[in-house]
RNA sequence: GCGAGAGUGGCGGAAUUGGUAGACGCGCUGGACUUAGGAUCCAGUUCCGUAAGGAAUGGGAGUUCAAGUCUCCCCUCUCGCACCA
């Protein structure tokens, strides 16, 4: 090594040698512990953005520092490999949708092995294809087998233009993103995951999860939305039918006054059958059901429905109550019916007096002015005692939940329930680019699973897709068109629906265990090994979904005894965005940062020359012209300064704020070490690195020596401890500042000392810039690999101080410091406290009341 | 509306259990070396003040010898959920 530092150089031939001496190919090691680093796999969307480099960096440095300190470390990457973006571009670009993904793949891992992330290749996978997606066909039909997946028949957004159900994703202000058309809600027979019946489970372990972040918990609980109350029967007035209501407050049930059905709910055409009504209804609820969409997005929407003709009977009181169907009644929670009580919920409120429906007082609270329905402005919703509420008046509201849900329990009526919010998970896509659902449905038997020796059920790659984007499944000749398997009619259809691509990522990781593996989804002796995922990385956008859905379906692999264990990553780590400002043009809108000139707040843009607007930091994204593109950034400066401003520039919890000055900054400091690394190589080049007794050093070279330990211990407890890597960078920073400042001497010691400072230096920035690292080290004379070294361990002698500085207050205000030898006593601090000069101009005569004394820290005199 | 998180110099961010607020970096200022510097090195850089000193961690109160840190109230921003019965 010699000269300048050239990363490209440097960084393409360590990579090589990385791979061709398979550094990072790892296999089990009974008895040697191990650790499982993973970051969420990306989707091959056509190259790599600031996003993933953030979030590999940080795993990279993770499973770099893990194996130094002696673990067997499993650090894997793959493929999200199938869905609708490979579709879109696939009708764009005129390709099809196999090629344009396994294009990108080969793209982007070359452009992943360009930044020098430490994974085991030979462990890649790609869910799109057979071998691994066989496996979770195979699980499919265990689960149907179980009744853990089933088919019924739920509402989709559709579009009638493009032919086919849209993703929630794909509706833009309730119409079709692609053609504009108003998206409707149609049932069809879909294909779905029984998630609910671990909904207790997945709710309960959020309390078993400390590794996980207190925000993701939160929003998995309010996700599940479990609530404790009641289910009621109310009786339609004439009819045997019932009305079952889900309430949180049966205790106002004497107030209720009239009973809304969401729109979609069964009972609304019966009970408005033949009534004058009947036509109105049916309007509204063609209307609702487009409507939909669009009142979901808007925030002030109006609260409608219609009298259905009919009346129910309230169970405790026997009024008639109106029933209604309305907009604000939603078919998907609880029942689908809502016992309204316009006194005490402030939705009924608002439309009962929008209606004119009557107002019943039930709950009087305690220390305020009595309610009455006159004179009420909005509902009430606190605690009170109970009136106009029959045997129940002069009672706790907490204690007429339990008493009119018992009551109502004798009479038939009700039981105490617990709901939740979280609904089962619908895997139908109506899509090409997906894994095929192993299932068939024949004329005479039914649906039939297709038998396991059948599998995979493989997507027809060479299947192109229809006009507007429809799946060529339904109509492919060899697919669609199929035998029963179990009565061997030809009058048999595939399922052409595809699973939706949050199922592949369900148990990816297992997968990495044993990637190979062809006699099952995984070997599970690997699994035993390697599993749980000690550490996942990724951003927060997963933090319900795909972290959810992982959690239901390694309990499902964990009933069928595939796994022992129900919660599949021990610890979570959600990095930020990478952000970067905008500059907006009030002509032209976001313009690309070369579209401005001049600088600082006076930029103009080039198109008109009207000033622009730096706006704040903001998500990296197109629309914003805001990206910066790794790849460039590779070009430039190499991938180690790339990583190392990641790294330094934010904590990985917080958003990265991206700055190009900041880069520069992270490239001159890379440079620097590596000239003060070769600065002192003909001296050290023959050294021992010192580890002798730190006393018998000179000071200079004592507070060297200090230094060194002090950033070992520092930098192994941020990251240890909570991944701070911008706080270990900067004390990395702090012991090249020092070295670098070293006087001239010619001690014996001197050698020794520098390369132990040096040696260290390189140690614990190798995590961060590998490559850099790799060959300082060589340069030391070391042999290759860095990362086959050992974690320096500090020596708590040698980082100890002997000196410390006393600050004195007067009255908590500074108003002087000494030196003092460490451990020296109170006493002594305080005495020399109150001889300081500028202490008695500020005791001004006044004798001290009070001093405290902290050894090693301060005097405060109180006077 | 509900829930969570955050608010510290010109900027990104430090501050382990209450004990020197502003580490480290960027930027900026001055200087050195240079044909030149957008390289490198040295010095300085929270604000006000020539100084002594004073003020300062979103605002306000409180606890304490001592508060960025603890308690209460308020403000602002970000994110998530959102007609949840």
């Amino acid at each position: 090594m010699q000269g300048r530092y050239e990363p490209s150089e440097v960084e393409a031939r360590w990579q090589a040698h990385w791979e061709k001496t398979g550094l990072f190919k790892v296999c089990e090691e009974p008895g040697k512990p191990k650790y499982y680093c993973m970051e969420m796999f990306p989707y091959p969307s056509g190259k790599i953005h600031m996003g993933h480099v953030r979030n590999y960096t940080i795993g990279d440095v993770v499973a770099r520092y893990k194996r130094m300190r002696g673990f067997n470390v499993l650090h894997p990457m793959g493929w999200d490999a199938f869905g609708m973006p490979a579709e879109n571009a696939a009708i764009a670009n005129n390709t099809h949708p196999a090629r344009w993904t396994y294009e990108n793949i080969a793209y982007m891992t070359k452009q992943l092995r360009s930044m020098g992330f430490s994974y085991d290749w030979d462990r890649e996978v790609a869910t799109c294809k057979p071998e691994y997606y066989r496996w979770e066909q195979w699980l499919f039909l265990k689960m149907y087998e179980k009744g853990m997946a089933y088919r019924k028949e739920a509402d989709v957004n559709w579009c009638e233009t493009c032919g086919t159900v849209l993703a929630n994703e794909q509706v833009e202000q309730g119409q079709c993103w692609r053609c504009g058309t108003e998206v409707i809600q149609k049932k069809l027979r879909q294909w779905f995951f029984r998630i609910t019946d671990y909904a207790e489970d997945l709710l309960e372990y959020c309390n078993k999860l400390p590794g996980w972040p207190e925000k993701v918990l939160t929003m998995q609980v309010n996700w599940i939305g479990k609530s404790h109350g009641a289910e009621l029967t109310f009786p339609v007035e004439g009819s045997e039918t019932v009305i079952r209501v889900f309430t949180t407050r049966p205790d106002t049930l004497a107030g209720a006054t009239f009973m809304a059905l969401a729109p979609e709910h069964p009972l609304v055409a019966e009970l408005s059958a033949g009534k004058p009504e009947e036509a109105a209804v049916r309007e509204f609820v063609d209307r609702a059901s487009r409507m939909e969409r669009i009142r979901r997005t808007s925030d002030d929407y109006e609260k409608e429905g219609v009298f259905t003709g009919t009346f129910c009977l309230n169970p405790l009181t026997g009024r008639k109550m109106p029933v209604y169907t309305a907009n604000f009644a939603l078919m998907e929670y609880g029942t689908g019916a809502v016992m309204s009580v316009p006194t005490h919920d402030q939705r009924d409120f608002l439309f009962a007096r929008k209606y004119k429906l009557p107002l019943i007082v039930v709950i009087q609270p305690r220390d305020a002015e009595p309610l009455s329905p006159e004179s009420m402005a909005e509902a009430y919703t606190g605690p009170g005692v109970l009136v106009n509420s029959g045997e129940f008046d002069g009672m706790d509201n907490e204690e007429a939940k339990r008493a009119i849900t018992a009551a109502l329990e004798k009479k038939g009526l009700g039981k105490q329930t617990i709901n939740f919010r979280l609904r089962d998970w619908g895997i139908s896509r109506q899509r090409y680019w997906g894994a095929p659902i192993p299932m068939i449905h024949c004329d005479k038997c039914g649906v039939v699973p297709v038998p396991e020796s059948d599998l995979p059920v493989v997507l027809p790659e060479g299947a192109d897709l229809l006009p507007g984007g429809l799946s060529p499944l339904p109509t492919h000749p060899y697919f669609a068109k199929t035998r029963c398997p179990k009565c061997g009619s030809e009058n048999a259809r595939r399922e052409t629906d595809t699973m939706d691509t949050f199922v592949e990522s369900s148990w990816y990781f297992e997968r990495y265990t044993s990637p190979h593996c062809d006699t099952a989804m995984f070997d599970p002796a690997a699994a035993r090994y390697w599993m749980p995922v000690d550490q996942y990385i990724g951003g927060v956008e997963h933090a319900i979904l795909h972290l959810l859905y992982s959690r239901y379906y390694t309990r499902v692999l964990s009933e069928f005894g595939l796994v022992d264990f129900k919660e599949p990553f021990t610890r979570l780590l959600t990095q930020g965005m990478v952000c970067k400002e905008t500059v907006k043009c009030p002509e032209h809108g976001f313009l690309f940062p070369d579209q401005a000139e001049g600088s600082g707040q006076n930029r103009t843009c080039k198109l008109c020359g009207k000033p622009v607007v730096i706006g704040r930091m903001e998500k990296m994204s197109k629309s914003k012209r805001n990206v910066v593109d790794p790849a460039e950034l590779l070009a430039r400066y190499g991938a180690d300064t790339v990583r190392l401003f990641c790294l330094f520039a934010a904590p990985p919890e917080r958003d990265l704020d991206w700055s190009e000055q900041g880069v520069e900054g992270s490239s001159r400091f890379l440079m620097r070490v590596f000239r003060l690394v070769e600065q002192h190589l003909p001296a050290v080049a023959e050294a021992k690195s010192y580890a002798d007794d730190p006393e018998k050093l000179a000071p200079a070279l004592r507070s060297l020596f200090r230094k060194t330990h002090q950033v070992i211990a520092k930098v192994t407890r941020d990251i240890e401890d909570r991944f701070h890597f911008n706080t270990a960078i900067s004390a990395v920073m702090e012991l090249t500042n020092e070295l670098s400042s070293l006087p001239e001497g010619t001690e014996a010691e001197r050698p020794a000392v520098l390369r132990a400072a040096i040696e260290n230096l390189v140690l614990l920035l190798s995590p961060i810039v590998p490559h850099l690292c790799e060959e300082l080290w060589e340069a030391l004379g070391m042999p290759p690999s860095i990362l086959n070294a050992t974690w320096p361990s500090y020596d708590e002698k040698a980082a100890a101080v002997d000196e410390v500085t006393v600050v004195v207050q007067v009255n908590g205000k500074l108003r002087a410091r000494f030196t003092a030898a460490k451990d020296t006593e109170e006493k002594e601090l305080e005495r020399t406290a109150l001889g300081d000069e500028n202490v008695l101009r500020f005791l001004n005569g006044k004798a001290p009341r009070k001093v405290i004394t902290v050894k090693n820290k301060l005097v405060n005199i109180v006077v």
